[in-house]
DNA sequence: TTCTGTCGAACGAAAGTTACAGGATTTCAA
DNA sequence: TTGAAATCCTGTAACTTTCGTTCGACAGAA
């Protein structure tokens, strides 16, 4: 059963490359070298550098949404708070379990292309409602003006992807699988921390509208 | 005194070509083409593409920065909340000033090359110094152990880069300049709000250190 | 054989860059 | 003010390199 196993080889030297390089700065010869294969590998297996990419990162959002919705399914009779932050912990878990990937597909997901259009409409959308429910059942008992929740919900949005975009800034700390493990712990409780601001605090609604 | 029109009608695409499609997936082509010039004006005029992205980057950032100390300058002797509640009200409207410019610089730094160690060494130490200093003068006051006022930096840094990097969910929001103004006043509310949470809150540390 | 995987070599396309000619503009001495 | 030299800018066309992809040959497993 060595079957396949240039295709594995391949899909880690390129989740590699394009996390530090790139898409486009990042050649198929690159790969093939890097994964000590032929060039013509990666035509073969994944239909050209493009269906690689795509191979990737459905590959990544498929699984990511499985965990999602299995959490949310396994947690359902829960109060709302309680299943926010289980939630929480599970995105934040599943980033960190695949550091490279997800560095390099939210740094992609900036982009404007068909691709990325594409994924929205498949995957994000998914996601992002998975989360603005949860979020806005957690906000369910307060009077909130507007478009403050919008606000709200993109804070906590932008804490579940920061980590992979100052991840130049934090490597040094994050080495080993002990130090994941305490990273998520730790992050996690601060968001979490912030959650619970949000939810007591009564008048949040005061400086927001410029009083 | 037409001159240098040229030049500024290349900087122009670029910029918007860069935030569109990144750095390596726009060429000089797209960039000449989209700017009315000739493709050798590039060359010409920014030794390269390598010289037109070090170009666009390094006046974004000196401009960041004269604009953050003079801002520090004036506030000196403030209080350390209103100083730093200043310092992101700054931030925040100067980087929506320069939208697309923000996005894609955002994006690029994630990358790891040699051009972006040489950005992070010149101009990324100072900015993370003075929010690092604004922000832990705030925190003063609080005893806070070991490394939770990095996670609540890291937080804080977060937040001042979540609409630039969150951009593709946000831009149908936020067109024409009234909007722009509403957002940063609005999205500024939004952090002071969590800042000012982080700093009466007094048990904080509870659930961080997993009790 | 037949199928599957691997390899080197080569292809055309597109990349960034450059050489050079010609036009436009500025400079400056007469 | 004038005219010529110097400088700046633009355009064409080509160059070299590198890109992604494909082809055909070959070897081992089914």
């Amino acid at each position: 059963m060595k079957k396949n196993l240039s295709k594995q080889k391949v899909i880690h030297a390129a989740s590699s490359l394009f996390f530090q390089k790139g898409f486009h700065g990042t050649s198929v010869r690159d790969i093939a070298q890097r994964a000590k294969v032929n060039v013509s590998s990666v035509s073969y297996y994944f239909n050209g550098k493009q269906g690689l990419l795509e191979y990737a990162v459905t590959k990544y959002y498929e699984e990511y949404l499985e965990t999602i919705e299995a959490i949310l399914k396994a947690t359902e009779n829960w109060s709302a708070i309680d299943r926010l932050n289980e939630l929480i912990f599970t995105i934040i878990q599943y980033k960190q379990s695949k550091l490279q990937l997800t560095c390099f597909i939210q740094r992609e997901l900036t982009l404007d292309s068909i691709f990325v259009r594409e994924m929205t409409i498949t995957y994000l959308a998914k996601e992002n409602f998975h989360i603005r429910t949860a979020f806005f059942n957690v906000l369910a008992g307060k009077k909130l003006p507007g478009d403050e929740r919008d606000y709200l919900l993109m804070q906590l949005k932008g804490m579940l992807i920061t980590p992979y975009i100052l991840h130049n800034e934090w490597k040094d700390r994050v080495i080993g699988d002990y130090s994941h493990e305490v990273f998520v712990k730790k992050y996690v409780a601060t968001i979490q921390n912030w959650l619970k601001f949000i939810v007591e605090n009564e008048d949040v609604s005061d400086k927001f509208q410029g009083k």
